[in-house]
DNA sequence: GGCATTCTTGTTAGCGCTAACAAGAATGAA
DNA sequence: TTCATTCTTGTTAGCGCTAACAAGAATGCC
């Protein structure tokens, strides 16, 4: 009712005069200011529901310098991992009344992540989520001097940025000691590109539980991540046939392995034991089901997007936050005969 | 370079002094008008490059109202389909010089459809691209009166919004049509949730080339789209052991159907043909490779992200883009003995 | 009751930008 | 030359909002 005469949306200025107030008084009601008194903050309230007010985002931004919009920056973002993450921070963003803007990378070189971080900060965003999980990356930023927060994801903390990350030697070390456990001691891993904190980290677990263990670390292959790449290391692996289990750095290498194995006609688990890393939905349908390290994705962005809003808001200093990882046992591996 | 007195950055006005023109006529450069003499462009362009210039969009979307922001509202948006749907809006938005705002919902019901659109609007969204294909979206969103351009993901055009799909019902035909050339006579299908546009189209085009084939098309079970349920429905076909083929409405209820026949001694393709749908990158490292119907997300957010723009700029009227799928052929399907 | 303190509301200015109008400079046709 | 037309630049107003200050009303304390 009464929205008959213009088209264009009530402002301030329209609910101040429905309730006989000033625009002021209608800004503290919408802003919860403790000094407002009862009648007239139901008043007002009674004004913004008939007119179906609603606060406009682009003003406010530009009086109070902030635009409630978190830019999230990644490369892979349609991956499971990648992709859950960000479906995390969207989640938590939203509950926090943040908005969530996104850039994908085609690759992770310095001008790409320039060329995001710019658009993002040109979209006013009050802050940065990065998913770009490389080894330079951390220094390409640094080198940015961005006046926002930033949270690295799959990073610890880097000097000034905060970091979010998956407990990722720790996950190595249950999935190679569960292997232990099973009594294989030629076990072998394939990581994903070396350059990947990811990577690198699980290829260190990997290596370390072996030490404890007093076994030799010496059939380690490096692919991309990709079932692709994983189905050529399986190739290899199945020409040599000197491990008895492999570590490998993802679920969807370790389908490649899969599909490889059966081809040489290595059996898993009778031949050669399997485990995975992420714990994606489809694991627990490879054939056989895949032993895998889980990851909770959506919690670990989840985490970001509150650190983030800490040092946003409370202008907290930066921070890291390590969620940790599981083991979940399928039919992948076996103890040895 | 003068960036020491204040911390604030440049805005229009600081140019325009340190080129020595008006605010406007900086303005006008930023904005390519054409009646600004070469000379004091130039003039203008060194100001903007001196100062590291850059426009604030929270002041142009105030007085322009347009936000340059497009919603990309979406369920299960970390699923190849819909993230890659996603990743092509980002690519095409970016080149545009828009942003790309995600709202991702737990489930599709009408309530939580409204809440991300109001989301959206809020934000003073300039379009919002829906990927909630199911039969009730389109309708909710009519109820919802929107003034600004939709574009619905898997959906043909539906009265006031446009639609951007890839032809379901033809891939469909073409996958049933492979496997009829083949020889099976009793093809089965595992579709997705009936209330799903994209499953009945699939279900309506397995239907059509059976009769095309003058074949029965008795054989129908609904799953979820999840590897799980193509398992429990691998379990029921395995049982019967009707079948000789079967289209699966995607791959990852594919990759359960191989775990279900490989448990009960099924053999893929030589007691049962398996086609799947969508080509995500691990189909070709199933146990056997998934013959299967390839679609182009990505290139399916472009097309979406274009026709959006020539609504939003020209004011174009809603129309539909229907991309064509391909099948690819593995080692899932074998000619019948 | 008188005065200081708090609570409540209003007034004014300005965030940085573009649209609309205005005006001066340059150009061309007669 | 003269006047109309175009090109170029500047001036003013205002998008819708919040911060800062101001002022009046209500409250407390002695």
């Amino acid at each position: 009712m009464g929205n008959d005469s213009e088209r264009r949306p009530p402002r301030l200025e329209d609910v101040a005069a429905h309730a006989g107030v000033s625009h002021q008084t209608v800004s503290r009601v919408v802003n919860n200011h403790p000094n407002v008194s009862k009648s007239t903050r139901e008043r007002v309230e009674a004004a913004i529901a008939e007119l179906g007010y609603r606060r406009n985002t682009a003003a406010r931004s530009l009086v109070t310098r902030r635009s409630q919009i978190i830019g999230v920056l990644g490369t892979e973002l349609a991956q499971y991992g990648p992709a859950n993450t960000l479906l995390g921070v969207q989640q938590a963003a939203r509950e926090a009344g943040y908005f969530v803007s996104i850039a994908a990378l085609k690759e992770s070189g310095a001008n790409s992540i320039a060329d995001a971080v710019r658009y993002f900060t040109d979209q006013g965003a009050d802050g940065i989520i990065v998913i770009v999980p490389h080894d330079g990356t951390v220094q390409t930023l640094e080198g940015l001097n961005l006046d926002v927060p930033v949270v690295v994801v799959g990073a610890g903390s880097h000097g000034r940025f905060s970091g979010a990350m998956v407990d990722q030697k720790r996950g190595a070390r249950v999935a190679v000691a569960h292997l232990v456990g099973q009594g294989h001691r030629r076990i072998g891993h394939i990581s994903g590109p070396r350059d990947w904190i990811d990577a690198a980290a699980r290829a260190e677990g990997w290596r370390e539980e072996l030490a404890a263990a007093g076994l030799a670390d010496d059939l380690l292959l490096e692919g991309d991540w990709s079932a692709a790449s994983g189905y050529r290391m399986g190739q290899e692996l199945a020409a040599t046939r000197i491990a008895t289990a492999v570590f490998v750095g993802n679920d969807q290498m370790a389908l490649g392995l899969l599909r490889a194995f059966s081809e040489a006609g290595v059996r898993v688990p009778q031949d050669v034991s399997l485990v995975g890393f992420d714990d994606q939905p489809e694991a627990a349908y490879f054939t056989p089901p895949l032993t895998t390290v889980r990851q909770d994705f959506e919690e670990l962005g989840r985490r970001c997007m509150d650190m983030m809003r800490t040092q946003i808001e409370d202008g907290a200093a930066s921070s890291t936050i390590v969620v940790d990882p599981e083991l979940v046992v399928r039919a992948s591996t076996s103890p040895l005969p």
